[in-house]
DNA sequence: CGATAGAATGTAAACGTTTGCAAATATGAC
DNA sequence: GTCATATTTGCAAACGTTTACATTCTATCG
């Protein structure tokens, strides 16, 4: 009685089998190991081909306790500045043999935990989280230094781990001193929330830069409201209908100057006539030629590809003997002078 | 003398040391399968959190051939169309409890293939493809259907395997009904290059709308040329430079429209004054209060979305003995007004 | 021709699970 | 207390690889 195998994979046993050797010696032929005859690899090689075998990366990652995979946590793809990033971090893996899984937390901090779990229990050798915020003993100790993690975009304070992010604080000086050289004495500041990661950092560059030039900081030309376009719109509003408003304005970010835009123009002043505007991240569509929003380059792409490399020297120095360097990184933010401002 | 395990994971069989049961025992615990005694099943999870036991999801993978992973191969996330499709798939796999692998071909055949043979080592359970082009002899057959496949956003021509697109003819058709319900008699087309995969229907409805109406197909005023603003810029200005020109102007897609209000503008003549325009895919930027693109808009989210029920309908059926419906999903396009054509 | 080094191949254990089957134990009816 | 039955547990094989070690082959040298 023949015994047939259903629908089972065809695998290294197989064709070991049709070629008279061992598996053994399969897997060093497949694996262009040393110690295998030319021949031997040969017909192996052409009996692989021919039988369709496609190697089962699973059963290997088990042996090997190494699965060429990674995992990314960013709050949300559909945010406009994570695209490139994220292209940057998939080139960069793929380079280096590696896929990644993409993982969105839509902000919330139960799905960034969540998500830490899942990629622990699939074995992925190594992290790149993008952080919701500073909240991160959950995050730090739910991984427990089992696997290495870089952080991307942001970092919370005084993290041990490895990161790539923009320096916020050179960010916030250029802009705002762009403003100063362009003649402006009123400079505002309009941004999201106190608790925003980025805030601090821009805002303290915009004191900084005031203060060189021998600008007062005027508590009431800095204004908080959301991360959000209407926001910046609300703020400008009303600053201009109550008759004392800046010349010109810092947003943290460039969804808040869009909004300042619309805010200034609604309000039937001039940009950047009556109101200068300087944003912060160069998004997509701050270049459009109806929009030509001056603002601060961040160089996404470069971000993630960076996070990567550091993140695979980070795996390849686990596996050896020597201690694994930790890298913190501060990207050059670059000013980008479009229509906005002057 | 005691041997000492080094940096070893702890697995269910150290569990099941401690607790004195076997370790088949551990893991009908831990699945909450039935037949544990309560007792035993809470002394093995108290056990297995205090030893910050993971499971190992890809031995469970092994013995299991199911991983709960699925491929998503797209050209770009970087192209504004993808991002909220993604988003839509992650949502939906997430949900069935699956995790997605992102894979961007940069519109490169050969990426494509590999990324398909990858995912195939890895053995996801099955694959979303948003597919370059029309030419995937290379694709089907390098999956040789082992693993399940639904295209998203683009199908090829008479593929067997499932899909959700949207409605090309449709969407041409209401864009060009919705310009000669404006008024306009002489409407042009301009798009992309012979070979994409969406001018043939895009075009398809928009002859059918003008012969609804009575107007003649106008050879001239159909215009092809590069997938990129530049085209609908250079195109358009061409046109009003020869002083012959249509009033009205179906774009296949929302980049080329804006490179038409671009040059519509350049040539000192308005939108939608002097020439009207309508475009397709409702980008993000379609929408900004700068842009107020007329568009027709294509349910990115809920097309992601669909795609993965879609594909999780097929696996779970593969599994079963009942043969795999095919699904072959059109999504209606829905005509968006904004200010460039009213 | 015999010894020997080196290359090629084979053997078997290991990776961490799940699961069919057998064994043991508990439960209940009489 | 006995038996029948149901529940709980254990045993061992299986999933498809890689790899240390043992064995066999081949070629080279004296």
């Amino acid at each position: 009685m023949i015994k047939i195998k259903s629908t089972t994979e065809v695998t290294i046993k197989d064709i070991a089998r049709k070629a008279n050797v061992s598996y053994a010696t399969v897997s060093r032929a497949l694996n262009n190991k040393r110690g295998v005859r030319e021949a031997t690899r040969a017909k192996i090689l052409e009996l692989s081909a021919e039988m369709f075998y496609t190697p089962n990366a699973i059963a290997r990652g088990l042996v090997k306790k190494q699965t060429l995979t990674l995992g990314l946590i960013i709050p949300d793809i559909t945010n406009p500045f994570y695209p490139e990033v994220a292209r940057g971090i998939e080139d960069g893996a793929t380079e280096g043999g590696f896929s990644i899984f993409l993982c969105n937390t839509n902000w919330e901090r139960e799905k960034e935990v969540h998500y830490l779990r899942l990629l622990a229990e699939k074995r992925v050798d190594g992290i790149i989280l993008a952080p919701i915020d500073n909240e991160v003993e959950a995050v730090e100790s739910s991984l427990a230094g089992k696997i290495p993690v870089v952080y991307v975009s942001n970092a919370p304070h005084r993290t041990q781990h490895s990161f790539v992010v923009i320096d916020n604080v050179l960010g916030g000086f250029l802009a705002t001193e762009h403003l100063i050289q362009a003649g402006h004495r009123t400079i505002g500041f309009v941004g999201s929330t106190e608790d925003s990661l980025t805030i601090a950092g821009r805002l303290k560059g915009y004191h900084r830069a005031l203060k060189k030039h021998g600008l007062p900081v005027e508590k009431k030309y800095t204004q908080l409201g959301e991360f959000k376009q209407e926001t910046g719109y609300r703020i400008v509003r009303r600053m201009i209908a109550e008759r004392d408003y800046p010349r010109a304005i810092f947003a943290e970010n460039d969804l808040l100057a869009l909004g300042i835009l619309q805010g200034v123009k609604a309000s039937g002043l001039s940009v950047p006539g009556d109101v200068a505007v300087v944003g912060f991240d160069d998004i997509p569509f701050a270049g459009f030629p109806e929009v030509q929003l001056t603002t601060i380059n961040q160089p996404k792409y470069e971000m993630g590809r960076r996070a990567v490399e550091t993140l695979l020297e980070q795996i390849g120095g686990s596996a050896g003997a020597q201690s694994v360097q930790i890298r913190q990184i501060y990207l050059k933010p670059k000013l980008v002078v479009r229509k906005s401002s002057v």
